[in-house]
DNA sequence: ACCTACATATTGGCTACCAATACATAGCAC
DNA sequence: GTGCTATGTATTGGTAGCCAATATGTAGGT
């Protein structure tokens, strides 16, 4: 799965990805990808321009990291990517509930009419 | 919930609510609105253009009816949109997991590493 | 006369993805 | 010593698929 579907849960996918500790960019790539089971191939032209964006909505806090000659930039949870975190997972269990709801109403009964 | 976030889902919401039965546009997206408990507003900018392409593909076939003065294009599924419908289900399914199995690893779990 | 509900359709605009490209380090294979 | 792959960051241009707004018309209520 390219990550076109993934439109508008993307942020969630990011903060999600760093709840356990700060990541680099590229590993962040590679733990959505592991994490979904190889579903979910997030692009860089897509990822970088995402984490950049959070950082400057105050969401994410960066640094420079150096392994050997190389350079990472580091990205971490702020309290306020924490919390914002937490209002992605309300919003991705009210969406997944809506269009359930939807497409296989079997599955998510409403009160009968 | 706008449409917006519905974006690449919008074709298996229109053939579900079309599985029970044929549906004019209008009906269509109260429909889903009333299915989705109020939370999935579709707009006629959506909705027509959407149910146009649906039936060039041959998911849909189309035709008018009259009520008094009043004129409705009336849709109904066709073989290939209940093959399309199961696929769309499938699909929903899979990017589901995908995306809860990041963003809710504990209630989605892989198996240990 | 005006408003709301019902009903279809089109226009123009924007956002957030994509593919492609660029650049650099590092290690392995041949 | 050349090339391939993996690691790593970043930008560019393109486009799909939504949106809001607008247009048009019937029907019914106040």
């Amino acid at each position: 799965m390219r990550g076109d579907p993934v439109r508008g849960h993307l942020d969630g996918l990011l903060l999600a990805a760093l709840e356990d500790g700060p990541l680099h960019g590229y590993a962040i790539i590679t733990a959505v990808q592991q994490r979904s089971a190889g579903t979910l191939e997030l692009r860089t032209g897509t990822v970088y321009p995402a984490l950049n964006r959070l950082e400057r909505a105050g969401l994410l806090r960066s640094s420079w990291e150096s392994v050997g000659e190389r350079r990472r930039r580091c990205y971490a949870l702020t309290d306020a990517g924490r919390r914002a975190l937490a209002d992605e997972r309300t919003a991705w269990r009210e969406f997944t509930s809506a269009i359930g709801s939807v497409l296989d109403p079997a599955r998510a009964p409403r009160p009968a009419t």
